[in-house]
DNA sequence: TATGAATGAGTTTTCATTCAT
DNA sequence: GATGAATGAAAACTCATTCAT
């Protein structure tokens, strides 16, 4: 039965996403996974394009997650409205599928990686960029490069999930969150507003 | 001469920051200190040890960075102002000390941390939590859990490295970032920002 | 369908010839059988059981080949002439059974083997033993040990085929080295060649 | 002590004379040389280097035993002469490194072998090449492609040594071998004795 | 009978650590 | 103190063999 792969990846990533790739030794994804070692070098060449697997199954599974009934936007409101519902997917995201949150936040520049992650890394980010531009375009999203504002956005998401990790975060804490969020986004409307911005 | 020791820490800092501790070998380190192998364990008992030593050192320079020059706030403009500066000393530390950065963004679970680096872990973060109490007290930043806040903050600053790491950010957007940000810890100051938020 | 067998039995034969038995993984045995790796094991319960009835199987081809229409020699002529016989049966074997020679050089004291395949190695020299011996007799050959003038004759023979396999050997040259052998064989008749010999 | 390179290298030789180098594991190997099996690594970068290695030597050293007191043939009487020098230098190099031999007889067409060792069994071949060239000009030695003569007389220089190993052969037999093969290599003299030859 | 996925013992290789110099 | 060759335990990987289908 080859929902043996299956086993094996979703081990994979559990013990990836806790260890480190590096610090994994095979044995213990087999473990994970209730099967023996040498059976995962009949699904993969090497524990590497197991990892590889493993962070492009995770990466398209976010990247669909992300992308799910999110409307392109035409008003500002809509954009404020795909924001929520971007938002709101990587919050389910990250409650669905913790692992793979943990695993695919500290691959960013791992050296083994191939071409083909690399591709995908990029792709994952095309929906948030498009989403950025057409809000920009409408005078709703500040003005600054699109990438700059994704890694920010994820890296401040990403520190809520660590603190989700550690702490457990009451659900109202994820809408407030995404309100701060927002505003880190939003082009600045008030004169006022900038006075205490330094 | 003991600079050998300063020598193995900041050759093993840059070797970690870009390999992981996991995936590099002690003669890696060595090699790059310029000194024998061997002779790592004369300073320290491990290689876990030696990795400990790397991460509360870059954590103390951090932690001592980023406190340098922050008034304690009394007024509204104080904590703008102290805001400010901090973000000043993020940015001139992810300029000094790259190295030590890229470090500790990895090291946030690692699983070798000894008691003395998860507790210097902790202080770190301290001054931060301060000053947002302080805002907060003042009715000047958002009303949320400041750890939570400062996991945002750091996130997204360590978003902003990653994209000058990869693209190279002009000075410019750092400001225009540190704005972003401050925009997110802000308390919302009028009502019509408020019906574009999600 | 038990031709199986024999296809296994060719295809090891093959691959063995060309990697060596211990460098020769089953899987790829079975593969250029065209059959399933466990299949191998109705037929013979362990690679090193196959590799002895390969074994087997090419040494009895060879000596059933080696005697086709040899002579018992009762005059010298007859010595000549059955070696002559013997000669071209070695130079077809070599032509219709390739992969078999080349087998059987590299296995002269293959650990693996047991004793019916040594004792089929032994039972392969008898015809030319006795021809030896006849020769020896009749005046015709050179008196050595029978054995040792096999080993040199097979030496010399397998030395022939390494360069055919190398280059191709023109069919003149087959000849040439029949006439050349014999020389080595014949007992020596002339004092004049004498004098140049070492 | 870095003799351990030539311990090591001495090691491999016996166990790959006796066992091939693909069914030998390194650990093996190393108790052989008396040392840990992970020191074979600060030598070589693996057991197929490390063979070559083995190989490169073995072929060294018969190329130089070989040539050893050979004079370049002008006379007739010369090149009988070199003959007879060269097959003592054989016989001495079985006598005084009967596992070197071993190993080479096994190793012509190994998968492993890299290019200079490919190299040096070309170069091996050079000094008998010429000799029997002098000795065809000179008309003392057969006509025939002298790579062909080479690997005749080297494979009945085999069968003796191997025939040797199995059960101890005479010194006359050596002797009387080398006259035999002197007689498959040279030119025929008389015309009553090709009559006999087939 | 035949299959080929799965196994796990055995192989090659790496590398943290030691210790004679 | 410093070295770096040597170690051997543990890692990655291979493959002969089994067994459910």
């Amino acid at each position: 039965m080859s929902d043996k792969r299956t086993r094996i990846l979703r081990a994979a990533l559990v013990v990836f996403a806790e260890h480190t790739v590096a610090a994994t030794p095979v044995p213990v994804i087999a473990r994970e996974a209730g099967v023996a070692a040498g059976t995962l070098y009949r699904y993969w060449p090497s524990k590497e394009a197991l990892a590889n697997a493993v962070y492009q199954e995770a990466k398209a599974a976010f990247t669909s997650c992300l992308t799910r009934g999110v409307p392109a936007p035409t008003t500002a409101g809509d954009v404020a409205e795909a924001y929520g519902r971007m938002w709101t997917n990587l919050v389910a995201f990250a409650h669905e599928h913790p692992d793979a949150l943990a695993f695919l936040e500290h691959q960013q520049h791992a050296s083994y990686l191939d071409a083909r992650s690399k591709a995908m890394a990029e792709e994952a980010e095309a929906p948030a960029v498009e989403l950025i531009r057409a809000g920009q375009q409408l005078g709703v999203l500040r003005a600054a490069d699109p990438q700059l504002l994704i890694t920010m956005i994820f890296g401040a998401f990403v520190g809520l999930t660590k603190a989700a990790r550690a702490g457990g975060l009451p659900p109202a804490a994820w809408q407030e969150a995404s309100r701060a969020v927002w505003s880190m986004l939003a082009a600045a409307e008030t004169v006022h507003q900038d006075k205490d911005t330094p």
